[in-house]
DNA sequence: ATGAAAGCGCTAACAT
DNA sequence: ATGTTAGCGCTTTCAT
């Protein structure tokens, strides 16, 4: 096997100072005006070898590591998988590399990872933060590191993010029960202050309003287990007769409030009608077909990444900071339309 | 801000040697009988100012990264993002980062994503390999790198792996669609020489044979797209009306047979009764529920972080080769139960 | 046009 | 018990 050789021993071998070759290999040999014979030559020689340079060593001297580090919510969650897939594929076109987390929106864990994050010299960092981390993000740019939040942003920092509309995502999503004729309509969401949450209940509670409705808000604590989901939902459910409709918050509810309802045997829409926010298989598949809110998940990853490389080229920009906000479609199924 | 000190600010601030303060953050202090008040005096100094050992500069030295690469099919795909949650858990708790990336099932791409690893000193590999990548392997474990397959393996190289039983997986699906009276029973499924695939290929062929009935596999070729995928399975139903159950070989082509089946309006079991590999909320959640083969998702990254963390400990047992293999469950759902 | 040498921050063999 | 020092492999300034 090769004794995995380095920049001196092939230097060494082509009786070239490693100076020279160093040059080579980062293109700067026309700048440096060196014979295009011995470019070609080392080039060769290179290649012949397999030599590659250590990237912990280049980075150590040039203190970037070419990794981003993406902090999402839960890596196993549909949407934030399919960000982090997409995320992959252009970060490694551009010669990244990932290393992700899942914060659990749990402020203390996000802040010891963002430590970890900066220990190892991630170049750049994607987030979706949870509540309480301004400090720590805050810190990360008042460092120079370029940082793209998504999915929610930290009203009082100012940094860049991507999101979307999510105001009039469920206020469009709440109306358009309303045009069904549904009355008794609920937002089921978890408890946060996150923006795109707070946007989300406002969304609905402005809907509600503007038609004269009484809005019903069930909050659920955040968790991984999705039986500390079904319990409350359930109770809520059961306790809570005449609700007519349900606009969940999340996909992760949407689901869980998928299950109850089997459980309970409540049909969507002539028991219950439901709009879920996200719009993946589950929903698309289920029976009836669940209306849902659908976000554009390529292009919030391709603003994500776009965003996030021209900082990273580009530190010239570092003051202009740049947030996109897309839309969502909202999917129009079965599960919402009153049937007559 | 801090201006990013290093240990020798530290030890010019505390007039000791750096040498010193390196084996007291290393713990090596009791080893080289360092005085316990220098210890702590230390240990309250580096804590007060916050300093943070340059983890670039420890690996180049050291050579370990505490980095882990992660090799999936797709990071999208629930089954590997499931996974992806479950080992990221375990290894930072561990202390060591994850690094990941999808193969695409690519030899190719997988082979400089492998060369990327490498570069990047990867300590430890977690891999769900394609066809074709023995060599890379192979020499990754003759270099001495930890190396876990997972999800299937590569009969030929002698490393660790962990796995399910899919052979019996199948058969037993199988023989549970015979007893329950259906008689056409097609089995849908990637093409792909992996073992897994073999297996689950093989699994329901013997089922069959043993049954005197005739087997009906269609292979697809493995796609992201999912259009790509569904085309040919419409073709497959339309032309195959015979069939009265089918056996998907995994949770993607089980949810595209599902969408099908849904356009095509083919209800289970009644017109044909569906079994998929891998069970996940769409499964569960369908109408009617459709019966899946579950893995033990969590036992799964158990096992897979275990036999790498030993083997990154413990550099010893490079030899014995352990490689487990997991039982599934067959979880019954009406999909797959005759109606009477 | 090419090379010598310093140094990124750390560890560890070798003094003392 | 603590300090000196030589690298790890690379980039880059400064000389030539």
């Amino acid at each position: 096997m090769n004794k995995k050789l380095s920049i001196v021993d092939i230097a060494n071998a082509l009786n070239v100072s490693k100076t020279t070759i160093s040059f080579i290999l980062n293109g700067r040999a026309q700048e440096k005006r060196i014979g295009s014979d011995l470019v070609e030559k080392v080039m060769k020689y290179v290649e012949e070898v397999g030599y590659k340079p250590n990237s912990l060593a280049k980075s150590l001297r040039t203190g970037k590591s070419n990794t981003i580090g993406l902090m999402v919510e839960d890596i196993s969650n549909p949407f934030f998988a399919s960000i982090a897939r997409l995320i992959e594929d252009r970060a490694y076109k551009n010669g990244y590399k990932i290393i992700y987390c899942s914060t659990d929106n749990d402020t203390n864990k996000t802040k010891d990872l963002i430590t970890m994050f900066r220990d190892r010299h991630v170049d750049g960092y994607i987030i979706a933060p949870p509540e309480g981390i301004e400090k720590e993000i805050e810190s990360l740019i008042n460092d120079g590191l370029p940082v793209v939040l998504f999915d929610r942003h930290l009203p009082y920092v100012n940094t860049d993010f991507i999101e979307i509309n999510n105001l009039f995502s469920t206020y469009n999503a709440t109306k358009h029960l309303i045009e069904q004729g549904f009355k008794n309509i609920a937002f089921v969401t978890f408890a946060s202050q996150q923006t795109q949450m707070l946007d989300r209940v406002k969304g609905y509670h402005d809907a509600m309003k503007s038609e004269g409705l009484k809005a019903n808000i069930k909050e659920i604590v955040f968790n991984q287990n999705e039986e500390m989901i079904m319990k409350p939902l359930r109770e809520f459910i059961k306790t809570n007769p005449a609700i007519d409709a349900i606009l969940f918050g999340t996909n992760h509810i949407g689901t869980c409030g998928l299950k109850v309802m089997q459980e309970l045997d409540k049909k969507a829409p002539t028991d219950i009608a439901v709009i879920s926010f996200d719009d993946y298989d589950v929903f698309a598949l289920h029976s009836p077909p669940v209306t849902a809110i659908a976000q554009p998940v390529e292009e919030i990853a391709d603003n994500v990444i776009s965003v996030l490389l021209e900082k990273l080229n580009n530190k010239l920009s570092f003051n202009k900071s740049q947030s996109v906000i897309l839309k969502t479609e909202l999917k129009i199924r079965k599960s919402s339309v009153k049937s007559r």
